[in-house]
DNA sequence: AACGGTGTCAACCGCACATGT
DNA sequence: AACATGTGCGGTTGACACCGT
């Protein structure tokens, strides 16, 4: 499979992951763009990056999705939306595509039967979910916690693979962050309990 | 056994955003 | 401030496996 310009495409061979392996653990994760050279790959710089870290990358986990991390997608993605680095970033070892694909294929099926159940009794569990689209973690460069060294993105995948690399809840911006977002945030109506789902307080709303 | 329909998952594409110059 | 470049994300698609007829 050969693209227009020579660039190599479907499924990756175990020649081309070891490249790829290899390139990334000389190298470290980054510079994406320079990845196909140093690993001699004919493959685009964002193949190589997706073919990492939805399958090279240490500690990913595959199979069946477990019925708990089922429950924190319903909600998380009640939540986010289809936020699926976010999502994914509070399951361990489980990648975005992981997420996105097994919401596409498992959930959004029930969460529309269940739904359409819903509709054919409007009224008193009607409750409005309003999707944030707000970019939730894109933080400014003037963020009082950037004074730090923080990332700028929180958004992005942490470093290492999946939540563990996490900072622990209690060291995590939320405060800034509720401080930029809070107009965003004030619009929303959602199930308390996805405080207690991240492991944080609520941010006091004014 | 052969065929068609359906489900699942890996991979690609386009876009938006961050950063550098 | 404007532009160029790099990066990551979400949506979509295609290939393959599985299942029922």
């Amino acid at each position: 499979m050969k693209g227009a310009i020579g660039v190599r495409k479907g499924a990756w061979t175990e020649e081309e992951d070891v490249l790829l392996k290899k390139c990334v653990e000389k190298y470290g994760e980054g510079n994406w763009h320079q990845v196909p050279c140093r690993a001699g790959l004919n493959r685009c710089r964002k193949s190589c990056r997706l073919r990492w870290l939805n399958y090279l990358k240490p500690n990913i986990k595959r199979g069946a999705f477990q019925e708990d991390e089922v429950d924190m997608i319903i909600r998380l993605h009640k939540l986010l939306g289809n936020r699926w680095s976010l999502i994914a970033g509070r399951l361990p070892g489980r990648t975005a595509n992981d997420v996105k694909n097994y919401w596409n294929t498992h959930v959004a099926k029930k969460v529309d039967h269940h739904k359409s159940k819903e509709d054919n009794h409007p009224g008193k569990c009607a409750t409005k979910v309003s999707v944030i689209r707000p970019r939730p973690w894109t933080f400014t460069k003037s963020s009082a916690w950037l004074k730090g060294k923080a990332t700028l993105v929180a958004s992005r995948a942490p470093p290492g693979s999946g939540s563990e690399g996490w900072p622990d809840a209690n060291s995590w911006p939320w405060e800034s962050a509720m401080e930029e977002r809070q107009k965003g945030w004030n619009e929303l109506s959602f199930d308390a309990n996805i405080w207690e789902l991240l492991g944080v307080s609520p941010p006091a709303i004014t």
